[in-house]
DNA sequence: CCTGAAATACTGATTCT
DNA sequence: AGAATCAGTATTTCAGG
């Protein structure tokens, strides 16, 4: 018998597929919309949408803002290893900055990589001269970015 | 004189800033019900939206989905060197792969730097091997995401 | 999953400040 | 230029099958 904790994973069918397709290229197309393209009706479409909400597929519906118009026109990628016995604190100051707009905890030498958006070159000494009591820093500035984050299938 | 050329920074107002929140939380909220967040009418608040999309600050309306739920529970963060020569190969092999779901190209000694999602990790290994004419490569496996991509600001 | 109808939301033209 | 009002369409959301 198989882990029914948790661990149910969800197989989508060629409609369910297509309709997230078409909501992560616009996520506000209207449901008539939708249905058009998939050849159903609206309020079918629309429990299909509730569906895959309520199991969990579809974890939002978010907007996708460009740093760069707001004058983030850096990117750099930040690894970082804690010092001793310093982890909790390095975990707590990267999350209280908000430049840092992802992070990731990870095995082996690194202890921590995280995203940084930058205004200028000049703000990353700063930021990174908090972090000189916590941790052994990495950084690579993003030159560019052959794959900008999509869809998996 | 200022260059005009590609680098104006665009400067949020209090009601803009308010509805990117908003939008990031539900980016399929209704213009009605944001406008009566912020205090204003429906069709100014539709006209707020338009010009935040023409000046590019929304750069889409998106869904983000849950990979785990579709049984991809494990996330590796890929480091990869090219040999020499293979660049070029190396990058157009990444973006061939559905399971990278996001490369940047960095300075530094690692030239890329990608996100695979995996269904298990004995998927690891036969993708790597594609790399090994390619690349050296070094994988760390995510063990906790304790910033998830958030919004700047 | 569909039909059909009621409630809600969007879109634009126009006016006001 | 940006925001309000109002009217005409379009969309969403239930009911029932």
């Amino acid at each position: 018998m198989q882990n029914h904790l948790k661990k149910e994973i969800i197989h989508l069918d060629g409609i369910d597929s297509r309709l997230i397709e078409l909501l992560y290229e616009n996520a506000r197309t209207p449901v008539t919309e939708l249905s058009r393209a998939v050849g159903m009706t609206a309020p079918s479409v629309n429990e299909r949408l509730k569906r895959l909400e309520e199991k969990g597929v579809i974890a939002g519906y978010r907007i996708e803002v460009n740093p760069t118009v707001l004058g983030y026109s850096l990117i750099a990628i930040v690894r970082m290893r804690p010092l001793p016995g310093k982890l909790k604190a390095l975990e707590a100051l990267i999350v209280s900055i908000p430049e840092f707009v992802e992070c990731d905890k990870v095995t082996g030498e690194d202890c921590y990589i995280a995203r940084l958006y930058l205004k200028d070159i000049s703000d990353l000494d700063p930021i990174l001269d908090r972090f000189s009591e916590l941790a052994d820093t990495n950084t690579a500035i993003v030159k560019s970015t052959p794959v900008k984050r999509r869809l998996l299938v």
